[in-house]
DNA sequence: CAAATGTTTGACCATTTGGTCAGAACAACG
DNA sequence: CGTTGTTCTGACCAAATGGTCAAACATTTG
């Protein structure tokens, strides 16, 4: 008898396979329709495997969705982790900015999974936030403050900083649809245009 | 009888303040959990009214979706059409992203609930965004082009620009919960601070 | 091989969901 | 007042939903 949640170690081939399906199918779904718009039987139809089959392998719906957002935060988060001393700061954050970008063009059903769940009032991530997020953000606002007080990029608010860089490259992600269909006879691609426009602005921002 | 909708003119004193009533609630509603998310019942608790009530003053669920949706379209981008020709061009562009996070500050519901529309691929505007806000923002993007032209500001993107006011400006609306966790031990309202930081960001962008 | 373990499914269940309907309650007005 | 049109509701319905279970089917292992 297979314990409710197997220890990564206990893990069959077929185990691994499949948890990876559903939680790619899982992660389709939900990052469209939000936690309560989607349903296992479009995950199971997604994944293509049998609903009950589905809860063979995660004990519930609310389950899956928990193991999908814990799983992902840590990718999510890793560009700003990677923010680091440099004796460049001004390319350093805008390295994060450009990376930021990047995730949203290739990873933006993740970027709608957390946007689904901020939107709802972040139910199932606030302890996420109110610890590990903001600890690093606490962190990263101090170092960028410390490049300000030694006049390396200009004075402005650290933590509106990354607000900003957050909101201006998710929305090429979360608001695609928009985005895409006010560029249709300008850009097939709106990222290189976003690229360069976002570099100007935080470039002009940062020069001290 | 009275006709399925019935026209303006003929609405009775209870059926305004019933189907205000209504919309009030589903914006309440959808704004939270999108809608697909949302049910009638939540609706009708929240509207204080029977869910036969409910469907008494709409014919379904998706009715009163659409309907909340057209009606805050207006509101929603009359900052925008309010962008005119103007002798201080930073100054008329500065305004306009003001205005705009006034309107996250004083109608995040209205915010979250076209935000999870377009999340979810905007199935109920697309109409709406290929015809009347693509058309408004070509006309927009055409006169902040002409500005830059005279050389009275900054030349950049003039539809990334716009972008990147809306999602500067909604990101305190639509993500509030995530920002409020993050800021609350340096500011209980993150707005003033919000201001500061956008008029600074764009300030220094459409700077000649 | 056969036993033990792991995987899959069809049939089923209780609850929730969007929506209907006949008629009761109410308001308006002559 | 009574009539007429409007507003409201309890009871109901079919479909969808999250979830269960015993039994069938595979796979691994001794």
């Amino acid at each position: 008898m297979p314990s409710k949640t197997p220890a990564p170690r206990s893990r069959t081939r077929i185990q691994k396979k499949n948890r990876k399906r559903i939680l790619e199918a899982a992660l389709e779904v939900f990052s469209q329709y939000g936690f309560r718009g989607a349903t296992l039987d479009q995950i199971a139809r997604a994944a293509e495997l049998s609903k009950p089959n589905l809860l063979y392998y995660f004990p519930s719906k609310e389950a899956i969705h928990i193991e999908l957002l814990s799983c992902l935060m840590d990718t999510w988060l890793d560009p700003l982790r990677a923010l680091g001393p440099s004796d460049d700061p001004r390319g350093e954050i805008l390295d994060y900015m450009r990376r930021k970008l990047e995730m949203s063009r290739l990873f933006p059903r993740e970027s709608r999974l957390f946007a689904n769940e901020i939107l709802q009032g972040a139910p199932r991530m606030q302890a996420a936030i109110k610890g590990d997020l903001k600890a690093l953000v606490d962190q990263k606002a101090a170092l960028i403050e410390g490049w300000m007080d030694a006049g390396k990029i200009a004075r402005a608010n650290p933590r509106h900083l990354l607000f900003s860089i957050w909101a201006l490259t998710q929305h090429y992600a979360d608001f695609d649809a928009q985005v895409r269909i006010l560029l249709a006879d300008t850009e097939p691609d709106p990222f290189p245009e976003a690229a360069r426009y976002l570099d100007q602005m935080f470039g002009c921002l940062l020069t001290p």
